[in-house]
DNA sequence: GTGAAATTTTGAACGATGTTCATGACCGAG
DNA sequence: CTCGGTCATGAACATCGTTCAAAATTTCAC
């Protein structure tokens, strides 16, 4: 016997992956709950039901993105550690090229990450902000060994403006949807940028304090 | 005596200055056409006359708001210049300094350049690609007093990273808009980023092939 | 099992919004 | 002055997300 609860979790999770699947094949703004309704079966005030709002169900179709975002770094960088354990530069260009290819297989779902602005007022409920900061973990670690001597705060601040470096190569390589960037060009100018970073690094320690 | 066009033209003009208005006090999403047209005393549907859609009224707020990025970059640029003729690295920091600056002090209209997407199937005009591409300009001047013996495509390739890596660390360090970023950090990690890409220039320049 | 109470589902209705279009005012040349 | 075309007008339309009173369904005590 299905309980009322454990049905509106499954058409709960129906909502969500009809969402996915629309936001990427059409984009956040080809999102509708009318069309959202029809897809799962339900009618249109029922959505209302599963989800507060349509800012919650991007919220959760962006938390199983960056589910997904967070196995990829994973999976480089653990490639990268296995291939060559003493290069802590290499780890740091596979992920880079990771996000890369990430952002470019999943380009609608990517862009929705950032794309999405809270109506005014609200704020981005804590887990979401808690999952963003895990992404970091894949770079702290090969900065770590980069950089033994920095302090954590020092670190913890460059690993963020390398991330940041790296997604703003990735948003403005990806922008222009026609003259689409050929793969390996966006590849280069990250394996560059990262690896300008890392010779400025061993050129010039003083540079980071 | 006021012939019609001339009218029109001066309509215009009030209508993209209360849009620049609008954007720069409630952001993008707070632009309203039936605001827009109280605002400058016309009927609703005269909008329409002035411009062919809100798609294009956005294109030319973007565009008083490039030349105003320009403006500045160039000054910032000048200003480096003067001051220290020989240190190239340094003016590139001035100008991404500059850059930082203007985000922060035109955070809704510096926003509104990357936020605004195109209906499905239009494309961005020329005269706005043109736009943009100008911007660089600023920043491929002191790449060639860095790289002298680099070839055109490979400095305007890194120009473009540089400014994109630059880009990627202000969007992200001005997201969280109720812990803003002090300014002081902000410009400390974009200062970093760019030194620390000019060190790894001077160690290693095969990494620029 | 039954009936009442609580809960959930429903889809019409509401309030915005960008855009269009018949209508009527207006302008300028002859 | 007049008349033909041009332009302004704002009601109407097509879509949105969201709400809510009513209907349908489930729950539960007896």
């Amino acid at each position: 016997m299905t309980t009322t609860a454990a049905r509106r979790d499954r058409q709960r999770e129906q909502l969500i992956e009809a969402a996915e699947r629309t936001i990427a094949e059409k984009g956040l703004a080809g999102l509708k709950a009318r069309e959202l309704a029809q897809e799962i079966g339900c009618a249109l005030g029922a959505i209302y039901n599963l989800v507060r709002d349509m800012d919650e169900l991007v919220l959760r179709v962006g938390s199983r993105t960056l589910a997904r975002l967070d196995e990829a770094l994973g999976h480089a960088s653990q490639g990268a550690l296995a291939a060559a354990p003493e290069d802590a530069a290499g780890r740091l260009v596979a992920i880079a090229l990771a996000y890369s290819a990430f952002a470019r297989e999943n380009p609608r779902l990517w862009r929705t990450l950032f794309e999405h602005r809270m109506v005014e007022g609200a704020e981005v409920p804590d887990w979401a902000v808690a999952e963003q900061m895990q992404l970091f973990r894949h770079i702290m670690a090969p900065l770590a060994a980069l950089l033994p001597e920095a302090g954590e705060p020092q670190r913890l601040l460059l690993g963020r403006t390398l991330f940041s470096a790296v997604h703003g190569v990735v948003a403005i390589g990806l922008e222009e949807k026609l003259v689409a960037v050929p793969r390996r060009e966006l590849d280069h100018q990250i394996e560059t940028l990262v690896r300008l970073v890392c010779a400025g690094l061993a050129a010039d320690t003083t540079l980071i304090r």
